[in-house]
DNA sequence: GTTCTCGGCCG
DNA sequence: CGGCCGAGAAC
């Protein structure tokens, strides 16, 4: 009856990977473990080199945790504000962890799923219909899939959902806030054309013929002046919160190494 | 032959 | 100390 020899689903891998942790039962070594992982197909895979080797260029596994199957973020936010003193000496020589990088959107899966689309197979006929070709097929309503999926900060915790402007009205078969709200954020991420919502009374009545699917889900809407002041006034309000927020942590950055000069003096 | 398992090297 | 991989054991 050995127990630990399950293979787990993993959440931060594409559907079909495999997680596997064996714990040594005897030897010099009893009590270590090994993790493997599996692909779809089944293949085995013992280390992240060999991981690498597999996936080819188009992953970086440098972010990576094998052993524990988790993507590691680069800026290492800490939720717990009251670490022991010593600790941070040891892991954080004092200075302000300023990193400016730009965030980069580190999705669930560590694998970017390309979706290749051929054009020319030597079997196929090439088709002249060239209109078609151009645009990618999608799901009618798709928005509705993202119901109950929640953002989470890097400690997974869940954050507060967004409040959106009135006068922004759903569309479609679901009209709750929560669809409202996916069906924008991702029209204005995966859209470089402006956001209009859907502009015809006909979309209203029955969207699911009328439906213009470059835009969201949202009937057509005004952006006054007084919307985009109020936004200015918004974005002026977050950069002093941000700019208090630095301030107050490079106070207690130099307190705490002030106090530790002091301590190496006595 | 393949798969499992632990040793041991190396950074 | 832990990741990685070789190689003997097990099947």
């Amino acid at each position: 009856m050995v127990m630990e020899k399950k293979r787990m689903d993993c959440p931060s891998l594409p559907p079909g990977w495999k997680k596997e942790e064996v714990i040594r039962k005897s030897g010099l070594s009893a009590g270590k473990s090994d993790v493997y992982y599996y692909s779809p197909k089944g293949k085995k895979f013992r280390s992240k080199p060999q991981l690498s080797r597999y996936l080819g260029n188009t992953v970086d596994l440098g972010c990576f945790d094998f052993r524990t199957g988790k993507m590691t973020m680069p800026s290492k936010m800490q939720k717990n504000k009251q670490r022991l003193r010593n600790e941070s000496l040891t892991i954080n020589k004092g200075k302000p962890d300023l990193n400016t990088a730009l965030p980069i959107r580190q999705t669930a899966s560590i694998f970017k799923q390309p979706v290749t689309k051929v054009v020319n197979h030597p079997n196929n006929k090439v088709k002249t219909d060239l209109q078609r070709a151009t645009e990618q097929p999608r799901q009618l309503f798709w928005e509705k899939r993202l119901k109950g999926l929640r953002a989470s900060d890097s400690t997974e915790e869940v954050l507060r959902t967004m409040e959106l402007p009135k006068g922004l009205t759903s569309l479609g078969p679901d009209t709750s806030d929560e669809t409202l709200l996916s069906a924008i954020s991702s029209a204005l991420h995966m859209s470089s054309s402006p956001i209009t919502g859907q502009m015809t009374s006909a979309a209203e009545k029955n969207p699911a013929i009328w439906l213009n699917t470059s835009q969201p889900l949202c009937k057509a809407f005004i952006v006054t002046d007084q919307d985009i002041r109020e936004q200015e006034l918004k974005v002026v309000q977050a950069r002093r919160c941000l700019e208090d927020a630095l301030m107050v942590d490079r106070l207690a950055r130099a307190s705490e190494s002030s106090r530790d000069s002091e301590d190496k003096a006595a």
